[in-house]
DNA sequence: TTGTGACTGCCAGTCCGTT
DNA sequence: AAACGGACTGGCAGTCACA
């Protein structure tokens, strides 16, 4: 199991859970819904920065991003 | 606290209660032993690749890295 | 053994359209 | 709403010589 997959479905599962879309998570984090579909996707490496962009826009802490499966 | 603060944080402790030095981490993660520096003292932003290599050279599930402190 | 400044190539991140 | 493709570029990831 790579970080990557395991970042994407973290991602995907917490973002489903609180029920928003693609673009309203992008925009929070200020990055492109393109390239937040490329993280969920397991396609794209992106730096710790965002992820912890992304983990604000998703309200939860970093750490709960990088949760084993 | 950023994630650059809590990340450095996190790889200098766990790495000095191994009892490792930089240029052995470094070395096993595949990456200079400058940039280790850098990433340890907050100053680089790393990608999540990059991480998982320094978790895998450190022993320990990236999740570690990203703990709270 | 660890940190710094300076450098450069490349890729993270953007932006367009299409499905 | 989400994924994909492709083209683009600036900033920084990663290197190096040195202290």
């Amino acid at each position: 199991m790579s970080v990557q997959s395991r970042v994407s479905r973290n991602i995907q599962r917490i973002r489903r859970e609180k029920d928003l879309s693609q673009e309203e998570v992008a925009h929070r984090a200020d990055i492109h819904q393109t390239y937040l579909s490329g993280v969920e996707t397991g396609k794209r490496n992106p730096s710790i920065l965002v992820v912890e962009r992304i983990a604000k826009a998703l309200g939860v802490d970093v750490s709960a991003i990088f949760k084993p499966n």
